[in-house]
DNA sequence: TACATATTATAGCAAGGGCTATATTTTGAA
DNA sequence: TTCAAAATATAGCCCTTGCTATAATATGTA
């Protein structure tokens, strides 16, 4: 708990400790959405397959995903610890209501921002892509901000 | 290297086909970006580090980054190893010219997305720390569509 | 110079995501 | 119904980012 580097050395400007704390807080605060952005794509991916083919198998989400099978079935055991996914032993997984609340809130950021881009005038594959990176890291308000812009044009 | 999740289950329309493999492309990349977005904001604050006090310390990225200081340390090891940073040790940390390629194009993306979030209205404290995040994620041609949109207005 | 303090390095742990290889179970077709 | 193929689970590995505790080195001041 205690952070014997927090002494600051040589004495900053008092703009410049705020400056710090903040980017000290975006820093953590971005490290820990980079952990959930993993999450966001599950989730999202498992949501896109129970609506497509009403279950979501492990082998589809690998393929999708680009990803291994064991790899799946380990982060699937972690969601599952995590409340967000049910599933039985060689069965399909289905999300639960926290589970979905997220894939649905990533959906809607995700379309969001996709218009936004393409209204940018960015290609559509290109907007696609980018907002798959993007959507994990856009605050409410940054939202907020696009939403109004699409509104305004 | 072989994948044999790759094989499709139920045949999909091709359109489709393109959509998956693009979005597993997507997916691919966006991990990689992840991973890369440590490395950025490692040689950025380095970078800025050097700028301001002559030299990076270890004990003065722990602080900004919000980490305890073995972290960085290991950090700062992987960067040696991959070419990014040059370090003697218990002396302070410098940058090659790799690295201080990476920092200066992180740190242009970083400046253009903070002024495009508060010219789309965002609060600049909240356009700063969303930018922390997003910027790891942004393709050239979108940084692009940004640019233009600051010039036109 | 000597020594307390600040800084850096190292050891060792946990957790997580990635992989391959292989065992187990389901499933679908003969 | 049986049995091969497909899907899932498990074991076991690597690497990375975190952490704490502690050892080793630098630094500045008395």
């Amino acid at each position: 708990m205690n952070r014997t580097q927090n002494k600051v050395q040589q004495i900053p400007e008092s703009d410049d400790i705020q400056k710090m704390d903040t980017q000290t807080e975006a820093f953590r605060h971005n490290r820990e959405l980079r952990k959930l952005a993993l999450n966001d794509d599950y989730l999202e991916l498992i949501a896109d397959l129970i609506a497509k083919t009403g279950e979501a198998r492990t082998v589809d989400i690998a393929c999708r995903l680009g990803v291994a099978q064991p790899t799946v079935t380990k982060v699937i055991a972690r969601l599952k610890r995590e409340g967000m996914v049910i599933s039985e032993p060689y069965r399909a997984i289905y999300l639960t209501d926290a589970g979905r609340l997220i894939a649905e809130k990533a959906k809607h950021r995700h379309q969001i921002i996709v218009s936004f881009l393409m209204a940018m005038g960015v290609d559509p594959a290109i907007a696609e892509h980018d907002a798959e990176g993007i959507e994990h890291h856009v605050s409410t308000e940054t939202l907020q901000a696009f939403m109004a812009f699409l509104d305004r044009i």
